[in-house]
DNA sequence: GCATTTACCGCAACTCGATTGCAAAGATTA
DNA sequence: TAATCTTTGCAATCGAGTTGCGGTAAATGC
């Protein structure tokens, strides 16, 4: 596991206080974050700065985004050697009973056969369900 | 394709005008459809009611919703014989270009391997890229 | 080192899609 | 018809996200 300061010097995103807490935040959990649940957690930094990082650490592929349906949109630290290209696509999976949404590194994403001539940029892809810890 | 009035009747929901107009708008469209598209497209009829149709719809499963990142939930017709069950699931595409978000009910879903215990319930599947009409 | 420039931060205000309270209008039931 | 339930329109509100701006800190040039 890389530390925050390797992770922003691999990217190329100069290390400042906010950078480095919010980034030690988003790996101390495995569960995607919202920009709430970063102000929550993180009390003496301000929303804005917070947001303005969440930005910077996506245009740097630090981190990326997932819309999950919940009305936040969260987000969740890039795994190493990620360019955010579709090679790295996988699966987000949304707990409907615990509000938990994490990345599946671990479930291949098969080959989508898009129709004839259209081109796959992005994919936001989430689904939906119980959690193993929920599903009892 | 059936009517306005079929769909209703058969997914149980009352025919009002408000539903009429926003389903057939909603059925002359092959692209999906956020509030702000309906409101526009017909000036006469309320939001808060068009918003409110939507939610019955989608409680009733006339139509469902897809988040497709724009920031704006777009709203599409189901298949006939849907039932917003994991079999019904499809992939969505957003054009990046020309912004049209619409149901892939053509493009195979594979069967998801999630990791042990955990349950599918639903999903949000949204493949982005450009459309064919874009891709030249 | 010191002046200048650039980047970052905190605060407050604002945007805008979504949602709700409420009363009037319409439909259904007794 | 009278009572009841549902739908609709309007206005207000909510809340996540975003931005302007002045102050502070870091980087750059001399
Ligand atoms: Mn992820
Ligand atoms: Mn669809
Ligand atoms: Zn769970
Ligand atoms: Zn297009």
């Amino acid at each position: 596991m890389q530390t925050e300061e390797e992770i922003l010097k691999i990217k190329k995103v100069k290390n400042t206080a906010v950078r480095t807490v919010v980034l030690r935040h988003l790996l101390s959990l495995e569960k995607a974050q919202s920009l709430k649940d970063i102000e929550n957690a993180l009390p003496y930094t301000d929303r804005s700065s917070i947001f303005r990082t969440l930005k910077t650490f996506e245009e740097n592929k630090v981190i990326h985004s997932i819309e999950d349906g919940s009305g936040m949109t969260k987000y969740a630290v890039c795994a190493e050697g990620c360019n955010c290209d579709p090679k790295d696509l996988h699966y987000h999976f949304y707990c409907t009973n615990c509000d938990k949404t994490f990345c599946l590194f671990d479930v291949p994403i098969p080959n989508i056969q898009l129709p004839k001539n259209f081109k796959l940029q992005q994919a936001n892809m989430v689904v939906k369900g119980l959690c193993d810890n929920c599903n009892r």
